[in-house]
DNA sequence: CAACTTCTGGCAACCGGTTGTCCCCCACCG
DNA sequence: CGGTGGGGGACAACCGGTTGCCAGAAGTTG
């Protein structure tokens, strides 16, 4: 806080295009345009001007830029909670596809709150051309009153009116059922993830659904903390129950669900199936190796980036979501329901 | 890229101040000072003034006060691959602290490439106030360039003249080691990560130190991947040695390592140890867990920010990088050395 | 050779705040 | 009652680009 001492450098002003205008003779509109509007500008004149800022090291003012063309070359990407790799697999596919397009992402982690999540929003609107949000835990209204002030693209949830990238949750979740009901599971339990988050929602309906035409019965715990620590806890509450087949909200969840039952003496899949959504290395790492509907997170976050782009860019989004497959991944963690006894 | 139909709802101009004064009955000054600089403006109109912007939704334009302060609150994270969770549990951390102190950050993935890192450092260095580098693979030189231009603090190494926060790399590697030769172990290997990553090097002196001073046989193999496939594949590797116990670079080598000596039909800890750096849920989820040095990336990353806002701020910084503890998780993936054949 | 186009550079306004400076007005003082 | 001081509002310059408009130059056409 204190002011420093006399020995500053000076700090030397970065050079402004009224530098480069100078050294190359020429109006501050026309180094402007050299560089907006390349043909604007005789090819002789350009070339002395570029010659000039190279020589004084010019680079052109972002901020300034934005404020003239009221545009930012920003993004905000808005993901619940950085800590879940799934978060952070569509974080770095919208990262990449947004540097590849010249913009820059502004995260924020609004730790699955959906008040936090819609304070900050608000707060770094005026400062972003367009918001992505992933699995966004805010009310359809909340999310609409934004879209209203810039474009945005939901990841992960389904929203008429507003472009949406969502993977095809009833078909992976359908797969997931046929998946334990064809290894003779007719006892199934979905375990909920936090009631705010859409895919958790529209995985209880295909799930429930599922049983229903498959002629199992499904019932449902939670709701339970989207964490390792939420899955350990709902294997607990499991326990008591008489589920042969266990279909969890999450990756992490379901990771925490399969420790949870082995602490409890439970072999998986010997004594209980579990599947779970997400392919993420923790779910190959942990023995066993995760049965999980695998939805492709990268390309997710990379389409949806694109597509809030192209919005930004004046495109007319066809009211359609874009639907992404999910397929199932069969590994470990599922087997052959036990003979009742 | 098609310009929309003739439909739009001609997005109605934000406020600006001078829509505020109209309203209010004052200067623009006025305004812009009600908010920026309370006190220097009469209580009463200061009142009159935000009831007039509240009336309006005024906000103010986060670009224009960016031009004129040359403050753009925000903030610059680059990390060197979001998949891997040290690099997101550090941006969480940075990104929290960041915005309760009001800055954004603009994250980047540098995808474990220094000329990117250089490249996108240089890109976004005049949108943003300072930069967070977390583990960067750039030499020093180009370091310190970035420094000459904003503030920058490092964080995962260490650099004269420029404020870094580090884990006691020297002592955690030591307990690691001492805590295998106590074990028994006396063929230990160092599976190396990225020759351009610091705390690789640093890890790699202080265990070959520390096996040289405890009378250990110590050497080292890779580079490696930092990644659980590179780890994997670094258990190959290791297959032929005689090594009893193995410290590797970072928690998912470590975990690949694991897996991969599993894979090989050796058994761990049983007939070889395994120590990682980073403790991460993915080391506490693998069968077996474990044995880790753990360094409080989250904080690390939250103190980064701090120091960095600091030194925006004016604060002059002390040479001293910051040091933050490093200690030993015994867990299940160390044991006893076999008695030698 | 006059009239008309096209090309290209410069001028100045503008984006929306911030801030140095001036000045008016009121209070306080002797 | 005149002089002094300071509180507080307004004016205008400025941050660093962008862009509409104009005008002079050069090229085209009949």
């Amino acid at each position: 806080m204190e002011a420093e001492g006399g020995s500053e450098p000076t700090t030397t002003r970065a050079p402004t295009i009224y530098d480069v205008a100078e050294a190359a003779g020429v109006a501050a509109s026309t180094v402007s345009r050299t560089f907006a509007r390349p043909g604007r500008v005789n090819s002789q004149t350009a070339e002395r001007v570029r010659a000039a800022a190279a020589a004084i090291g010019y680079r052109a003012n972002p901020v300034a830029q934005a404020l003239s063309t009221a545009r930012t070359r920003m993004i905000a990407v808005l993901v619940s909670d950085l800590a879940n790799p799934i978060y952070a697999e569509l974080l770095r596919g919208a990262q990449v596809a947004a540097s590849a397009a010249g913009y820059g992402v502004l995260v924020e982690d609004t730790r699955e709150d959906a008040v936090v999540e819609r304070e900050t929003a608000e707060r770094i609107l005026p400062m972003v051309e367009g918001v992505l949000l992933a699995s966004s835990r805010m009310s359809d209204a909340a999310i609409r009153s934004i879209a209203k002030q810039r474009p945005v693209v939901v990841i992960n949830r389904g929203l008429a009116d507003v472009p949406c990238v969502v993977a095809d949750e009833q078909r992976g979740t359908r797969r997931a059922v046929e998946h334990l009901g064809e290894a003779g599971h007719r006892d199934l339990v979905y375990v909920a993830g936090p009631d705010a988050s859409w895919p958790n929602g529209a995985r209880w309906r295909a799930f429930s659904d599922a049983c229903h035409e498959l002629d199992l019965a499904g019932r449902r715990i939670g709701p339970f903390e989207p964490t390792f620590a939420g899955g350990f806890e709902a294997a607990l509450a499991l326990g008591g129950a008489r589920a042969s087949g266990v279909l969890v909200f999450n990756a992490l969840m379901a990771v925490g669900v399969i420790r949870g039952l082995q602490q409890a003496g439970l072999r998986v899949p010997e004594d209980v199936s579990v599947v779970g959504f997400d392919d993420v290395l923790i779910g190959q790492i942990v023995s066993p190796a995760l049965t999980t509907v695998s939805t492709p997170l990268q390309a997710m976050g990379a389409t949806g980036l694109r597509n809030l782009l192209a919005v930004v860019n004046g495109a007319r989004s066809r009211g359609e979501p874009v639907v992404v497959p999910a397929r199932l991944l069969p590994r470990e963690s599922s087997g052959t329901a036990r003979q009742p006894a």
